[in-house]
DNA sequence: GATGAATGAGATTTCATTCAT
DNA sequence: GATGAATGAAATCTCATTCAT
């Protein structure tokens, strides 16, 4: 038996390295097809393994899955709270940061293509998509919850719901990251900026569409 | 051969209907599960056929998923541009109107799937995508773009990216759409109220989130 | 219920026909495609009808194969009886009114298919290979056979296994129409014209290939 | 990936005769019942493995077909362009050694069946009927002709159309293999004595019918 | 540990046959 | 008698999973 000390550095750098490389390759590849239409074949090609190899980390193609949702999401969480609680007395940078922390954190990664295979699959496979609803969409929504009630406790944001609200807030940077995941990734569309869009999508918050005769924020 | 007239009405009349009551399992099926993860027999099933029938109207599964995305949904968009003609005058009702008649008008019915559906697919059927962004969401978007850019021709609306803001203004809807065929469908999530949360939209729309010291519109 | 006599002419000579309208449909369909290949479909829109007016002439694809099988082909034999007996002297002349008559009457009729039908389907159908190996082929070499035997007892032919070479000199006749109905019909091969090539079979028969010191018919 | 060299030797040569062993299994149930009469269940139980092996080295049923055609037949032509060198100066010999290796070498063979394989697909596989064609029956008949041409210009061969003269040639030859695959295998016929129905056609085409040492008809 | 040939259950697709009209 | 929509058994084909090497 090998003693674990003994064996090359190099060789057991890869050997732990070997699962997050099979989950990278099935994410892309479930993200850009679906989980049923994506064959191990091509998984294990990406990944540049035999596709016997995947079985020697993943019981199933749905544990593979799993294991591809579990991955890398929730240390974004913990940043993120980090950030609010630094623009605890600032409710619209807090706001923008959030917003500008989604994209470049999550939306704008391999794992921006996770919202796109979570909705496609979520019926097919809901104890995940409840794990999934748990863990990462409800955390996500009661930080920006957060921001949006001290904002209305401070005054400075309108009474609004805030639980309804959230939803609405998100929809854009989802969409984002949907569209980028699908029409796209197929048809020959203007690239969307996402700068751009997310600048956009936040004076839209700010200040809603109408012209107003004051200005709130000299 | 037989004359069209002369066959039993009976019988022609089902067989004209057959597609439709085809097409109408599919769709639901296929924004359930997916293209791939669904079976013809169930399809066949929830049509109260068998799978040979399939086979009389649609040349294969990808024939049936293209029936299913081409059917019912450009007649929505001949409804569009008449209540947009309606509100001409008015860019706050004519954007209120676009908001409740997507949603009632398709966001709430059975085609409601359909950009779940087209989401999940686009990148395994680009030419299905793209058929449906040129048919269905473009000229939607241009239509949503007229209104703004209405808005703020006649100094109503603030000046914005009329193209991008589009794309913006569309995701809460969409979103809407999505969750109920997502994670509403699977997880045991409180109902979002859909009336609501588009009452709560509009108002985000017209006025931000910002508290304005004086109301745009008194 | 219609008395026989009274119904109109042109509909009872039409039911009359319609048998062999079906059969002659059939007959092109399994000889250009083979038994299994052909669809009943194309069988019936070939004789204009419908697919379930076959099953009232015949009660399965097997039915109509074994009535395609048996049609027409036996009262060619009596021809040949005949023309045998009018050259009952003259064997030469016999063996060419019998290579003339094969494929004047059968080679080049509709029915030239059938050879090609019987050899590529003899296995699946042991019972048919057999009726027509009784029926037609032994028939049709028993009457060459004894063009040879009278030749070869008059003088005028060399001793042969009158047996054996009843196969060989069948041969090139069923490969002009096994050609035919092969190769000649799917590739651009220049057309084999069958007279001289029966013309040139005849000499062949009649001299050999060697050059004879003195010209048997001078 | 894994050197080629490096698999074990037993696995290596499993896997390279595999195609072979599947093509030899479908080539004799092609032959026996016909390519739509096949099913791939019976290919794979005569080759002894299962259903799904047979796409490992085929990617359809139609692409085994061409697989059976293109294997093991071109070998031959050599060894015959071989021998009509060995007896360039004799035609009678060239002739007798063409009909005697084309029988031990391919009509007694596994192959005998493709005469009778092809015919009846020619039809229905254009495309490889052309192949076959092409590479196979035009280049037999091109030597076969040399040989004829060869003694006609020696003397030896009486003037003959030597195009023509090939196709009948060849055709007693390619009965022989046609009947054994069709009526001899279905129906109990006397046994033809394939060395005898051969020697007696070899005297037949040397000499022809008629008797030439005395006036045929004095 | 890694491989990839082999498997077989299950999917899509075909088509001879039936039967209400 | 004639039709052709509908059927469902059986074919082709796919691919997650296994296991000898």
């Amino acid at each position: 038996m090998t003693n674990e000390a003994q064996r090359p550095a190099a060789r057991r750098r890869r050997k732990e390295a070997r699962p997050q490389e099979l989950t990278a390759a099935a994410l892309s590849l479930f993200v850009e097809k679906g989980f049923a239409a994506t064959r191990l074949d091509e998984v294990a090609a990406r990944a540049g393994v035999s596709k016997g190899t995947l079985y020697l980390y993943f019981d199933s193609k749905e544990a593979l899955f799993l294991a591809v949702i579990r991955e890398g999401i929730l240390p974004v969480l913990d940043e993120g709270r980090r950030m609010l609680a630094e623009h605890a007395d600032d409710p619209v940078a807090a706001l923008r940061a959030y917003i500008r922390g989604w994209w470049s954190m999550l939306g704008d990664t391999p794992y921006g293509g996770v919202p796109k295979l979570m909705m496609s699959e979520a019926q097919n496979f809901p104890e995940v998509a409840n794990f999934y609803l748990t863990e990462v969409i409800q955390p996500g929504r009661a930080l920006l919850q957060e921001i949006i009630e001290r904002g209305v406790a401070g005054g400075v944001f309108r009474p609004v719901d805030s639980k309804l609200i959230t939803h609405i807030l998100m929809a854009p940077m989802l969409h984002l990251a949907l569209w980028r995941h699908s029409f796209a990734a197929c048809c020959q569309v203007p690239d969307m900026q996402a700068d751009d869009y997310l600048d956009e999508y936040f004076r839209l918050l700010v200040h809603g569409l109408l012209v107003h005769d004051k200005e709130p924020n000299p």
